[in-house]
DNA sequence: GCCTCCTAGTGAAATGTTTCATGCGCAGGG
DNA sequence: CCCTGCGCATGAAACATTTCACTAGGAGGC
């Protein structure tokens, strides 16, 4: 530590001004031009910097905010904390990570530190129910725990609608919907809501698998389609996976089974994950827009009035093709 | 705001103490017995939780880390990104995160941030000249700016050379070297070097081509290649590049010249970079350690002895085949 | 039994802000 | 020329901690 960090004291001194009025200028509170002036010049000169612990002390409010998620490892989760990030610092707000890998404690510890380094709000995409405080902003990412807090999601009804009348769009009659996930209610449970629902509106029949955790996935699948084959083909035609991840050990498992996509079988994913480097998707694809959602989840948290927020945000989805459906 | 937080204060009167006391316990400083179990019972009765900025305004200290990087969003930081962060949290560290996009004002900017939030430190990967304080302890990934500040990267030099000698070892003749990046000096540049030392020693006829910024990338990379085709066929029989997605893009521009790889022409990539939701990699390339080197990053941003630090640390890189090369 | 030493709890000071009650000085009106 | 207001700079108090100089009380030795 060679000097110790000017305060505003210091700056005061240098400038020949009170530290009131110190204060005011780095608050943007109208002061005398000279003053002003004065006490700029005075901070450059010894390099001041707001010190933001000593404010966050006094106001209880700390441009930061708290983002939870199960990793960035993943490329949606990435992309989410890419955006929110950038959406934070254009408001002049920093980012306070947190990544769960899913594990319930960690992500009740997460928002119990969140309390300890008062974040001004949390954002938090997490597979458990939480205990969150009342009087600490959260805004929920597919997943809404009191009808306080409110929620971002993409539309995944809609979603789920838009991949069933695509796959029928597209010559299936016969369609399955497979998904894996935890067994607490999330809104992306809609999915799978939606496209049944097309499937009973047009009297298509549908299939469905739900894995929970702890099942072995792939073993699950492959005796699912197995179970619908009969010499070597499959009755089922069209698949609507929950994620581009599950779609496309999907199609590894079709492919060991020497069934081939899109000929024998299309599949839509939900996600629109795209490989990287590139804008070439896994598959066909329902795509959430991330970056929407990012945006949303700050603009929600960071409202002035959070007497009427909505409880629950739906974005636009859209479909791609990728390759696992015949365009 | 229903109940003020509980302060230190309201414990102790709570659980009929002294402040310093209920301070002593909090900090783990032996207490009295019958002392500490009155202080954490008022403590957990109160649901206090320690005020960290008030902490951090005394002691200077917060348990935070800036971490500074051009983007989530490239795999490869996305898992730096996440392996800092757990590094971290295991520490009961926090990491505050910052996106630059490469954009050197945003860079510095970030620097200037964290004086303000009196982050402990700061982990950058940036690809900028940084002005860092002097008494800021900073670890750069990739770059070093100052003798004082320490460097964490792969063994690039040594990457290099095992790119080199595999594509030797697989009978290549003829190499090639492309780079992309920036012009500022770096620890990456050693990929290079390492690979064209390997075919000076070995007298391998060795092209090499250094992209900047600012020229079109795939634009120039087909010019050099078509420079070095004769009747359909390329003479360079084997590339290393200095990325996993310059690879990629390098196989795209040579399936659009029709030549096949790896039949054609054997490509290695640097970085491991993996296929979203497996292990599949996207060409043959030499795998950085991206969670070594996060903990690495850690262990000397947080090293207690800040005087023999060492300037720059190589962690040990390996090679994958990923079908580019003919193993 | 008394004095000393040591252990351990106490509470005031200090950290760098923001906020607010004061009061100073200047202008305008009578 | 004096008085009233008003605008605005002032600096003390407060925020929730840590730290440290004190002090009280108990133990041990002579």
């Amino acid at each position: 530590m060679k000097n110790a960090m000017p305060t505003m004291k210091d700056v005061a001194q240098e400038a020949g001004v009170a530290l009131g009025t110190v204060s005011k200028v780095f608050n943007g509170i109208p002061v005398g031009e000279s003053y002003r002036i004065k006490v700029e010049e005075a901070a450059r000169k010894l390099g001041y910097q707001v010190n933001q612990y000593a404010r966050g002390l006094k106001t209880n409010k700390t441009n930061t905010v708290a983002v939870i998620l199960p990793g960035v490892n993943h490329p949606f989760f990435a992309a989410l904390a890419h955006h929110v990030c950038e959406a934070l610092a254009r408001r002049d707000y920093r980012m306070l990570l947190y990544v769960t890998a899913s594990n319930p404690e960690i992500e009740q510890n997460c928002v119990n530190m969140v309390r300890q380094n008062k974040a001004d709000g949390i954002i938090g995409l997490t597979y458990n129910p939480l205990v969150v405080d009342e009087d600490l902003p959260f805004v929920g990412i597919d997943r809404s725990f009191r009808a306080d807090i409110p929620c971002v999601a993409a539309d995944n009804y809609g979603g789920g609608r838009l991949a069933a009348e695509k796959l029928l769009e597209l010559g299936c009659t016969h369609l399955a919907f497979l998904r894996t996930g935890s067994s607490s209610p999330s809104e992306t449970d809609k999915r799978g809501d939606g496209f049944e629902a097309v499937c009973r509106a047009q009297q298509i029949p549908c299939e469905v698998l739900r894995r929970n955790d702890g099942e072995d996935g792939p073993e699950v699948f492959r005796e699912f389609l197995l179970a619908h084959m009969a010499e070597g083909k499959l009755d089922i035609d069209g698949i609507f996976c929950s994620t581009d991840l599950l779609a496309w050990r999907i199609q590894n498992i079709l492919a060991d089974l020497g069934l081939r996509v899109p000929e024998d079988v299309q599949i839509i994913g939900f996600d629109g994950i795209r490989r990287f480097g590139g804008e070439e998707l896994y598959c066909s694809t329902i795509i959430q827009p991330a970056e929407k959602m990012a945006e949303t989840c700050v603009d929600l948290l960071l409202a002035k009035d959070r007497s009427n927020i909505p409880a629950l945000v739906c974005l636009p989805v859209s479909y791609a093709p990728g390759g696992t459906t015949r365009e």
